[in-house]
DNA sequence: AGTTTATTGACACCTGGTATCACTAGTGCT
DNA sequence: AGCACTAGTGATACCAGGTGTCAATAAACT
């Protein structure tokens, strides 16, 4: 496998999340800890919808207002990345910190992560090129894993 | 300027536009020829929501409906684009057709259109690596033009 | 002109997400 | 342990953007 991808996925512990969030000034609740339960539960993209019902049928009844609240805290602690497919349609996936882009499989959401950004080259020709500064970039692909091609759902 | 990136655009006229309508199997219709030209008058990426709004006021009266079917249709005819940024919202940008890819402005939608997709060597090496069948990708670039940058909307 | 069929638009409906706000419960201090 | 302070919760109402229905309309073809 080359240098420009991976799928090895940071593993963090409900304990290191909530260890992180803590240092980050959050405080250690319940519900947060029963959101962070059902996304360590996941190991491919889930909407935020999904993880609103799972958590409306648990013991703990969280509510909707705080699923989103909470996978908002979790990104912008970096123990969770907010994917939008090309149909607007954000998933979220855990356990991916920092500047990442995937290859996504569209029949069953297997994710790639790759953590070489193929991109800077070509940023830094744009820059020079348009005198834009240039501040983000998405990228994201997307297509049939080796699994859904040999089962012929293709 | 290098090879990788144009601004120019392909310049549709109105009964081009038609033309290629018909030539799918479209219909000719007033409501129709109101939204192709609502969408010329746009040089910049905009919502459908603001087509609706601009159409509500004219002399047609457009429905809502009308409105998001058409854009369906341009973009499948391709004389649109329809650009989803990371934070979900779609836009479309007009005389766009074909695979394309867009630096845009984050302050004034300045937008500029690159030809020569990027992606091309990234892709046949992640196909190779991981046994995907690679179908699609998203990749836009977002900053801050010479102008925004000058006129310390920065 | 008449027939056919795509298109229209009012309307109801829906999904995903946010603002409000009285209440609850972590956290730090003593 | 008790208290005060404030972050966090969740019911509820609300909102934006978008889709499905369906009777009425209007292109297109003959
Ligand atoms: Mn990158
Ligand atoms: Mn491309
Ligand atoms: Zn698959
Ligand atoms: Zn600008």
């Amino acid at each position: 496998m080359s240098h420009t991808h991976e799928s090895t996925i940071t593993h963090l512990t409900e304990t290191e999340i909530e260890q992180r969030l803590k240092q980050h000034g959050y405080r250690l609740t319940g519900p947060r800890g029963a959101v962070v339960e059902a996304v360590l539960g996941h190991t491919r993209p889930f909407t935020a919808e999904q993880l609103v019902a799972e958590l409306a049928d648990g013991p703990e009844a969280i509510g909707r207002a705080t699923v989103y609240r909470t996978l908002e805290v979790l990104a912008s602690v970096d123990v969770l990345t907010r994917i939008v497919s090309p149909d607007g349609h954000p998933s979220y996936l855990s356990g991916a910190p920092g500047h990442r882009h995937h290859l996504l499989c569209e029949l069953c959401g297997t994710t790639v992560t790759f953590t070489a950004c193929p991109m800077t080259d070509l940023i830094a020709e744009l820059a020079s090129d348009t005198h834009f500064e240039i501040r983000d970039h998405t990228l994201e692909v997307f297509g049939i894993c080796p699994a859904c091609q040999q089962a012929g759902r293709v």
